[in-house]
Order: C-alpha cells, then structure tokens, then sequence
DNA sequence: ACCCTTTATGCTCAACCCTAGTATAAGTGA
DNA sequence: TCACTTATACTAGGGTTGAGCATAAAGGGT
C-alpha cells in the first residue's frame, strides 16, 4: 500500500480492479507476483518491481502482515506479503491508476470534524442487531465487550490505532461487502479481495508509529510549515488536534529546526518553513509527534 | 520462538540445530515446513504444529516478520513466516529441546544490574574499529550515528527497544558469528541460520508492545505478586524500575485487582495475589505497564 | 491611512503525572 | 526479643499537558 498525503487528505494509490470473483470494479492496491529472477530480498524486489510499475521511488517502506492464501499446487502454498510505503504524491501514468482517499474506504476512522455520523446511524445499530441475533449468549456477551472496547461504546475510549479490530469486527458480523454483505455507503467502499484489509493494517501501524517514530516527515516535502505537518498528523491520526500544543511539542521535543525562509501563502501571517532534524533521533527515545487528546 | 518469563528469567524454548552449513550445535528455534492439507490460516497451522511437537498450548501469538530464503524451484520461492508466542514455562520432553536465557544471546540487552560491561569491553572497541577501517568517510560518519544513536553513545539515551538495530549494526560489522565472525562470548551465544534475528525482533516488538498492550500477563499464572508482575516486566525490558512507582502505576492504572488472598513465601511481610482485570481494556486506551526510568 | 479578517506565534495557569525518596507494616529466623 | 526481609503507604518537587488568552503580521476593502 502506498500512501500519500495531500492538503491534509491521506491517499492511497489504487488500480483498477480485475474480476476477482466477488465483483467487478472495485479498488485494488498495486500487487504482483515475485519474480524469482529478481533481487535477494523482499524488500528490494518491492522496490524494483514498483519503480517499473508506476515511476515511484519508494522512500519509507515497511513490512505488514503475511497471508495464507492457500494451496497452489502439489505441497505448495501461495503467500502474500503486504508492504506500506510512504511516499508523496505524485502523478501516476498508469491508466486505470489513481489516488483515492483513505476515508472513503473506513468513514468511520475520520474523527477530523468530530465523531462521524454512520458510527452512530449505521455502524453501531447494525452491530447490535448482529449481537441480538447472536444464539450463544456467552459468545454474545463477549462479542458485545469487543464493541464496546474497540467502538468506544459504554465509557470505554476511542482508541484510533484500533482500525484493524474495528474492520475486523465489522467483518465478522457480517456488515462488509467484500465479506457477502450488501454494498451501504457507511460501511465504506470495498476494495478487491482482502485489500481493504491490508489499509486497515496499515493505518493501524501507522496511527501507533506516529507516536513514537517521526514517519510523518517522510509524507512531507523538505521544507514545510508547521501548519502543514499538524495536518499529515491529523490526516493519519483522524483527529484534530490543539495548534498551539501542537507547536510547542513538536517545536520543544526537537523535531524540527526552523529554516529562516517564510512561506507568505498561508493567507494570513506569514508561516516560518522548517525541516526536520535528523538529529533528533540520537537525543531522545521515542521521537514521535504528540498526539495530545483531539478537539472538535 | 516460543517465548517464557520464570523467575525473573526470560526463556525462549530451542531445539537442536542439525548442521547448517555454517556450524553445528547451535541452538534452533522450533520451525517446520507448512503442510498445506492443515487449516486454512497460518496461525492455526502454527497452533497445531506446536502442539503436535511440544504439546503447547499457545496463548498469545503474534506474527513477526517473513523473509525471502530465495527461490526454490521453477518460478518458486521460499518464504519463512516469523511468529512470537508467550507461554508459561514448561517441561519439554522432546530430545534436545530445552528452555535458554534469551540474554544468553544477546549478553549486552540485560541492563538489570546496570549497564553491561561487554558494551565498553568488548562491543564498542570492536564496533569503533570497523568504523575506522570503513573507506568511504561519509558513510563511515553515517554508520557512526548510527552507532551512537542504537548504542546510546555521545549522549543518546540506550532504548531498550532498538534490539533488532544493534543486532543489525553488529552484524553488518562483522561481528556476529552467524556472519563468520569469530566466535566470542561477548557477543552472545550463535543460533543456527537467521534464528538470532528472530528472536532479535521479537524482543524489539514486545519491548514496545508491553508499554500499552497488557502482554505481561500472558507470562504469568492466574494469580500473582505485583513483585512477580514487576519482574516479569523487568525481564523483557532488560532494565530495573523503581518498586513504589511501578505498583502505583499498576495499581492505579487499573491493570490489578486484589484477590483478597496472600502469598506467605516472599520472606518478608506477605504479599497480596493479584489477578488481571480485564476490564481495563475497555477503560483505557493503551494499558501497558509502565516502564518509567530505570533504577540501578 | 485605517479597519477587518485571517493565520501564525507567544505565553500562562492549573491539573495532572512521574521521580525519588522517606516511612511504616508484617512476616521470618536467630 | 532483635535483626532482617519484603510489602505497602505516602509525599514533596519537578516536569508535562490541556485549554485558553493575547499578540504579531500578512491581505483586502474602504
């Protein structure tokens, strides 16, 4: 999965979707078969394959999860192995090719302008229709738990690093479409095979990663403001967060040094431009942005 | 790797290695081929091989990282899938299983009686003079960070969850017997093929996890001293904590819930049993134990 | 020139949390 | 009984965070 982000929208490059079997026309993420001719490693092959494919220099790369896909034949088995790389965006050639915003495939992980209405209108009651119909109670009891931690039902917190539990959850109620379920617009749009769960993955890691690692300069250009970088973080956290305790956090634990140079764009006073300081990874444990609790 | 906590030691269950290739008698992880008539995911697969070889029931199972060993027959390759399970010690009938210290392997992640003093005596000399024989000056200055910023040298902080870097870093200096090096105590007890950097990331992963996922307890009985809880947490971080502070954070944090009942063996005033609640998994967003500064 | 709007940036106060202790409780064995 | 060990309670001080107020510096309209 590769992602980008633009004026403060998370974008994933996506490619037409062949047949698949389920249906016809949904988002793919780029993949291919591993040419044994190629590199030594996964990694490698990854980026040879994806500069041929699209003209993407991967900068930022990182494994995700390995799946079995079953038997291929006599004592074999096919195995995908999933990557996110950040990159920024940049046009694609590609017919058929385009970046797609991340929310439009989990509306509900966008906090940016306050808890999003489907959890409330379609998320939650078909949840509960789902436990009710449920006929183990003790399964039901423990589903409803599951609910109530990853949903943030019943005075437990939203906790936005839990994408995966969440998709997963819907999944298994039955409530996606690339699972059977009937195509809703609040359950996001589908994408092909398992690939909607591949970005869940994904935006798990990296909402968990932001925290204590600096990924987020690598979605940005060598110079920016900071009004920009609070929005990547906002972008990948899907939350909004306090400006000012923003700055200071970022400007206090180091991360970034100022440039000298002024962006007059911004369409009031002037922003200073800053870049990140590399050094920063040798002066303190767990660099990452602060993500201090969110504001409508 | 097959990970257990027994009295402040953290084991990991070996096997004996036939010959590798590059040397014999080194310990290995259990591992085996994918039978592709067993169940449909890896993880199942997994359980029930575990269970087959060692009769283990394992708990926790998280999965790791997947390398390419290289291509394995006509436009095939061979691909090794890397899991993490937590357990509790137990006796191995197999021949030549046993329980080993995982700091056996790594003598220079122990920080529990203070800084190692392999780290100045043996790691750093050896790690400086492959920075001086490196040709190329600017990166010989880009490895040098690197050594200060994973070795905690020229004022970075040590962070105890960089395992897999300096495992890394050591190994591209050729100083890992696994890479040919000779073999010296040092640097730890050798495992057969690439099973040290295995282990080596599953340290890395649960030295974070265990600050906002309650994984401690998967390690330890039902019930528990918070003096056994504290332990356990010092086993994998490597590092001492501060008694008073840790059980406030536990305890306050909602992670415990006295049983009422007492444990009379400590050799001093008794001690209450606690068991894990639950619960807190849906109160607060990341329950870890805590790991504040360490103490000598 | 002046005012209004917009965005950037500086600063402060109070609540909270962590660090590093001291102090006390309740067992054991000599 | 005392000396010793471990468990547990409590606290003063420093640092961090959350939330908001205040000021700076641009553009546009009059």
């Amino acid at each position: 999965m590769i992602l980008a982000v633009t004026e403060g929208t998370p974008r994933i490059l996506t490619i037409a979707s062949p047949a698949d079997g389920t249906a016809y026309g949904h988002n793919a993420l780029p993949w291919g078969p591993l040419d044994p001719r190629t590199d030594r490693t996964l990694e490698r092959t990854l980026r040879s394959w994806v500069a041929r494919q699209s003209r993407l220099a991967l900068g930022y790369v990182e494994q995700l999860y390995t799946f079995d896909e079953g038997r291929a034949g006599e004592g074999l088995r096919r195995i995908t192995v999933t990557y996110l790389a950040l990159v920024q965006e940049q046009a694609i050639p590609q017919a058929g090719a385009g970046w797609r915003d991340v929310y439009a495939f989990f509306p509900w992980e966008d906090w940016r302008d306050g808890r999003p209405g489907v959890i409330d209108d379609a998320l939650l009651p078909a949840l509960n229709t789902w436990l009710a119909r449920l006929s183990d109670l003790q399964q039901a009891e423990q589903e409803r738990e599951r609910v109530d931690i990853h949903f943030g039902v019943n005075g437990a917190p939203w906790v936005p690093e839990r994408v995966l539990e969440r998709y997963e959850l819907l999944y298994q109620a039955g409530l996606i479409p690339e699972a059977g379920a009937e195509r809703q617009p609040a359950f996001g749009r589908p994408m092909a095979l398992n690939h909607r769960r591949v970005v869940a993955t994904a935006l798990s890691r990296l909402r968990g990663k932001i925290k204590y690692r600096p990924v987020v300069f690598e979605l940005l250009p060598p110079r920016f403001t900071l009004w920009q970088l609070q929005q990547v973080a906002e972008a990948l956290a899907g939350m909004s967060l306090h400006k000012q305790n923003f700055r200071r956090l970022v400007e206090q634990g180091g991360l970034v040094a100022s440039t000298g140079e002024f962006a007059y764009d911004t369409g009031g006073r002037p922003a200073q431009l800053f870049r990140f300081r590399r050094r920063v990874l040798r002066e303190r444990p767990a660099p990452g942005v602060g993500l201090p609790g969110g504001v409508s």
